[in-house]
DNA sequence: ATGTACGAAATCGTATACGAAGCTTAGGAG
DNA sequence: CTCCTAAGCTTCGTATACGATTTCGTACAT
């Protein structure tokens, strides 16, 4: 009969406010190059700078934020160059994850992600880049979840944080990468139901994302040549 | 003018204080398990405890220690478990940098990575697990270390800190294995040489890290049943 | 009008202090 | 003799306070 609080959820305030923060980012409400000023979010929280110093820790040393002595610290940018290191940094990881983890795929997960891509392919008329990004790492999540290796989960996890900062993410760059991406969905699911060996799901896993990238480069070339 | 005190290398306390922990816990001064108390460490440094904390918390991020709410830090343990995954993890990292540092190399590279090599080669008579190890990372150093992506690089060095925990590394344990990691090394430098796609040179780096991890396995695995 | 210098405000960095939680050990009951 | 309980010690968690550094605005000189 302890815990009695309900309004305590996590553990030590610092913590909490590492959850907090990093929420915040991932869900946009602090858009990237946004200053984090301590005493406003100890204000926030209500709580001391103390906590706040080692949450901000602990987002710099996952690269979600910047922080410059006797400056203070931002949200982690989304620098073309930077876009291209974590999509890069993600493709390799990811990809080794989704292998890792399809043969310890049931026919359910395969269902489920199925099902993720099919609602993919319904969005794809009414474009919304948003929900289209949502569904997108669900459906990714599905696959490379089960991976047995956590260090290598944490990592794909870390790379995906990475991208959230950007919301809308890269189909709003690229819609024409979208009905692609939903082929290829298709297909790495394929992949995985025949039990393929690793190698080719992972490369499957990896040339897709790397696809991506790929699409966004060539676009932002253009961009830039216009 | 400034910059008097030659005795102020780094720039806050906290960042000192991180620096002097990693290196303690790589250097082996701080053997895996050893607890890291604040109140101590931030007595040898004259410093508060904040800025310690600080440090830790960044050096758990990244692996190095693990914490505990309210009892504190120690020194990231070397748990098989977490040896494999580590293995794992940086062969396919490392694997990666490897190939996309490839194309960088210059011949003086590639003949000081085989000159670190041949010193591996005459080190195995008289064999000195320690020596062995801190030359078998200068080679790999030099293969990895043109990465043109800082994130991958950064996740390489991750790795192999980690890995320096232990000390002698797994060479103590299997020294069977130092000989053909010589050949294997070898022949990864031709193929770098003879400018091989990025795929064969990626297959083979994993391969070699992996071969070393499979020595460890089929090692433990008979001291087990013995 | 522009550039420079000075000063005030904002923010960070660290020390100190005190309360809270866990671990250890001594004492007593069964 | 063993197990349970309680007090004390150790260590962590956070608030508060103050000094240090940077940044921004304003005034002055050119």
């Amino acid at each position: 009969m302890a815990e009695a609080v309900p309004a305590a959820p996590a553990g030590s305030k610092s913590e909490q406010a590492y959850a907090l923060i990093k929420a915040r980012i991932v869900e946009g409400t602090y858009s990237p190059g946004h200053r984090l000023v301590l005493a406003r979010i100890a204000g926030d929280l209500g709580v001391s700078v103390v906590p706040i110093r080692e949450a901000i820790r602990r987002l710099e040393a996952e690269g979600l934020v910047t922080f410059e002595r006797n400056v203070g610290a931002t949200v982690a940018g989304i620098d073309p160059t930077e876009y291209l290191y974590t999509m890069q940094t993600l493709s390799i990881i990811e990809g080794a994850a989704t292998a890792l983890s399809s043969p310890l795929l049931g026919a359910a997960d395969i269902a489920r992600a199925r099902g993720v891509n099919e609602e993919m392919r319904a969005c794809l008329k009414d474009f919304d880049p948003v929900r289209f990004t949502r569904l997108n790492q669900e459906f990714h999540s599905v696959l490379f979840e089960h991976c047995p290796n956590p260090h290598i989960l944490d990592l794909v996890h870390r790379g995906w944080n990475r991208l959230a900062s950007l919301r809308s993410s890269t189909f709003r760059f690229v819609p024409g990468r979208a009905t692609e991406s939903v082929d290829e969905h298709e297909a790495l699911l394929k992949l995985i139901e025949s039990q393929a060996d690793a190698d080719a799901i992972e490369k499957a896993a990896r040339l897709h994302r790397s696809a991506t990238l790929d699409a966004y480069l060539a676009q932002s070339s253009a961009a830039d040549s216009s």
